[in-house]
DNA sequence: TTTTAGTCGATTAAATCGATAGACTAAATT
DNA sequence: AATTTAGTCTATCGATTTAATCGACTAAAA
């Protein structure tokens, strides 16, 4: 499962790219808009720009902003910054690889050699869907949805 | 990542699958054999057995074996009993579904759908591979490593 | 120089994780 | 029937993690 930060991290993050033209975006507003502890907030913004994913302005006029295009954030970087590594376990992390304590063999392990085909198809999903894609296809769904509506009125 | 109580559990029932011929293990061995804590490893097996993945019995030549044949026993079932859901969000598990309390709509939500991909992805390779494809994986690899070495002496 | 708004460190409460203790129950043997 | 063997169950523990909050601080505009 993952973490409440990293959820409301790609909430905030999809507020951010929509809102990307209008200019930086207060933390409150953030907050207010998308149902998220405003000091909780705080942090999991503080964090994404630390790692390159936001960028921020001080003093009036200021606020948050996406630190480079909706196309080149993934889903897996986000996840990464605020719940670490997307492996089942630390001896298949591309990003973070640590030997299990546990294994006797590495090498041989049935266990890591499962895991590393659960973290490939992870990584290859997570990677491979950015930002863009997200509300791009958030939105195919929405127009699908309201195709429907329209005619069941 | 998944948890110890599941990485214990899979070793177990590896050890399990392999001794199965030979009647029931002791708690105690395969505690030892493992190097499991094995007041821990008790409540791992227990809920193993509870869920019908494991067979006990009591008493002198007592011990625990394998419920059903491995062939039978996918991965993905032993993570549920330890480790809950697969499903990196509830709104997307198949076995223990719940909404989120983040959620707006949850008809339309981004997260969701790529999640949904990750959930399917994962069950995909954890509810198709069983314990005794592990034990097969396990040796073919120890074969081939066993090759490259006669090759090298 | 005052207002605005992000930054940072410390703290908290609750939940989960890994592990252990001890009493209990069932089955087999003597 | 008594004893030994071995799994069952409940409770508890300390450490870590998660979700959240407080307050003081700093930088940028007006």
């Amino acid at each position: 499962m993952i973490s409440k930060k990293t959820k409301y991290a790609l909430m905030a993050l999809i507020y951010l790219a929509r809102e990307y033209d209008r200019g930086p975006v207060l933390i409150a507003d953030l907050a207010e808009r998308e149902n998220i502890p405003k000091k909780f907030l705080e942090l999991i913004l503080l964090a994404l720009k630390n790692n390159g994913i936001l960028q921020s302005k001080k003093g009036k006029g200021g606020g948050y902003y996406l630190g480079r295009a909706a196309k080149d954030i993934s889903i897996g970087q986000v996840i990464r910054v605020l719940d670490g590594p997307l492996a089942p376990v630390p001896c298949v992390s591309e990003t973070a690889y640590a030997s299990c304590q546990e294994c006797r063999d590495e090498a041989t392990c049935g266990i890591r050699l499962v895991m590393k085909e659960v973290r490939d198809a992870m990584a290859a999903i997570l990677d491979g869907t950015t930002l863009s894609d997200l509300i791009e296809r958030v939105e195919r769904e929405v127009k699908k949805r309201e195709g429907i509506i329209d005619y069941t009125i």
